[in-house]
DNA sequence: AAATTATACTAAAACGTTTTAGGAAAGTCA
DNA sequence: TGACTTTCCTAAAACGTTTTAGTATAATTT
């Protein structure tokens, strides 16, 4: 069982190749009985036209590549998972693939496929290094980072707005009665550690209320850094009465040292979180936290790399994030 | 910057595009001191040849289209996508690319690329209807499926051994000292229901227990008529002293309503899943399950799909589960 | 030394599309 | 009517590889 071509659609029909490229790309150039005559056949010979070599002839792939962080934790992962459904059903409704893979860590190098053109554009998920986005520069493929957690002005993103977030956060604390409200900042990406704590000082200082210098700017870099320096928070002869964590994680890894020392939440403490992973949702208490709409940012990433991929002005883009009320926060006073 | 191909390589290095292709591919025929210059100046020019013509030439996509089932809720998705960890990782290691995709359900079609040459292979993740089995098979695309709850002897899998995994949790309950043992098995996949009673069965009888009827045969499709079927179970006179859900996602649901129903967990009622989703360790109490590696599942899956692409003979494979004991089982009596 | 074989190399075909350049017939305008 | 468009169509080139078939030279065997 041979694989059918144009060729043979051409024969069958008594009509060129070129008139059938027209009707399977819906081209004028052929008369409406010639294309009702062809398009019979390829319907009746379940002719689908080979994708290589119009890849080959077209020099294009019609593929995005999806760059996934390599390290990044299931839990990350999920949430970046979230994204790439939107992603995928997107590119399903424009006749482009997503090839998912990981940049090569050890050698920090970007894939072969991208090199060898097997992709239009790349999606990166999450913060990626310098060294990588020069590589992606280097290589002409379009690219744009998802969730980068940093303004970078020379790569095009799409991030939450992580900085209107944590002030709303901080924001409604302040509304609930809280005014010894700690924050636990994520240092790993520096950009997103200095706008989560100018978004935090912003919602302070407007309500007039100085920040406690011992607990208000205290970072982390995972869960078990976070349970720990809560637990540090803990022992202080006079508690904070909110902790804002400015990742999900971290706020799940606070609960967990709250309970370990005995403490109820709310009732003793309030833990807000941003992010809205999946989890939140099923800890005990819920997490109120400050999420967003994952789906429809994978959604967006999709058409704004096929914009750049054809060649139009991408600007980044800032998401509003939304709070999310659940049982982690106490109207205190 | 016009890209660069084997004809310039070739002339660069005052040889044939023959011997260029030869030392590519790491094939003979080519003295050593001209694989030698042919390959420095390959280096120096970081000339990487193209994959569309590669792949039109040898009518090989060196895709495996990874089909994710669209109906999935999001957790039935983290479990699949660190499955799908698996695959990406070991498809890095033989230069095959994963194309993740999902099939058209509204016509439960497949999708084009498969049709048009895109995949050398497909990977299936959860249980697949026989339509798109029967179109996977027309297609001609070799295939298998990951988790498919069935085993159906026509189509190649990879199982975990559920029928295994719900002897095993019976067998520790009742270890644990229960006799009264409810199970609220999962009906969506009849197979699946069918191995996971017989399982049961089998353990009960071993030990000489006869189940309840009132309660050895529950069945549910979901979270939500898994609590319904628990608050049924916690209204009799007589509770049963424990509860084996088939999937971690009914127990969760279980323990939902226990807690609404003011029961503790395992005080008054032990609950065991089996899959061990990620939640499941972060439910309270954490939730004991039987568990699977996910991460390998995938990669067998891949280096399985490749087997198949080589034309070998591949037989289904169903994987040992592993109890992963954790804090909702309570030793009585 | 002749016959055979192995090695190093190459020209050209092939893969299955899209696109270009152009031709013939039919229609339109002056 | 003649000149110009438009419509419909096609042959052939192009995309960048791999592979086939074959040649010339060198090495080995008889």
């Amino acid at each position: 069982m041979k694989k059918i071509t144009v060729k043979d659609i051409a024969k069958k029909a008594g009509v060129s190749v070129t008139a059938v490229s027209f009707v399977l790309n819906n081209k004028p150039g052929v008369s409406e009985s010639t294309r009702i005559r062809v398009q019979k056949i390829i319907d009746e010979t379940d002719f689908k036209p080979s994708l290589s070599s119009k890849k080959l002839v077209m020099n294009k792939s019609f593929n995005v590549c999806l760059m996934m962080n390599p390290y990044s934790s299931p839990f990350e992962d999920l949430f970046y998972f979230e994204i790439t459904r939107g992603i995928i059903n997107r590119s399903m409704k424009c006749n482009y693939n997503v090839i998912i893979s990981r940049p090569i860590m050890a050698q920090s190098e970007l894939p072969d496929l991208i090199y060898s053109g097997d992709a239009d554009g790349i999606i990166f998920m999450q913060d990626i290094s310098q060294s990588l986005i020069d590589k992606a520069n280097k290589s002409g493929v379009p690219f744009l980072v998802v969730d980068s957690h940093s303004n970078n002005d020379d790569v095009t993103s799409i991030n939450p707005d992580y900085k209107k977030a944590t002030f709303d956060a901080t924001s409604y604390l302040i509304e609930k009665g809280h005014k010894d409200i700690a924050i636990i900042a994520s240092s790993v990406v520096p950009d997103f550690y200095t706008q989560t704590i100018s978004g935090y000082n912003e919602a302070m200082s407007i309500h007039n209320i100085s920040p406690n210098p011992d607990y208000c700017y205290i970072s982390a870099t995972n869960e078990e850094s976070a349970y720990l320096a809560a637990k540090k928070l803990f022992k202080r002869k006079k508690r904070p009465t909110a902790i804002l964590c400015t990742v999900d994680t971290f706020a799940i890894g606070v609960m967990r040292c709250a309970k370990d020392m005995k403490l109820n939440i709310p009732d003793d403490i309030s833990i807000i979180g941003i992010d809205d992973i999946l989890l939140s949702n099923y800890v005990e208490p819920k997490l109120t936290t400050i999420g967003i709409d994952k789906t429809g940012m994978g959604t967006l990433a999709m058409d704004m790399i096929l914009q750049k991929i054809k060649g139009r002005e991408v600007k980044s883009i800032l998401l509003p994030m939304k709070l999310v009320e659940r049982d982690s926060v106490k109207q205190i006073q």
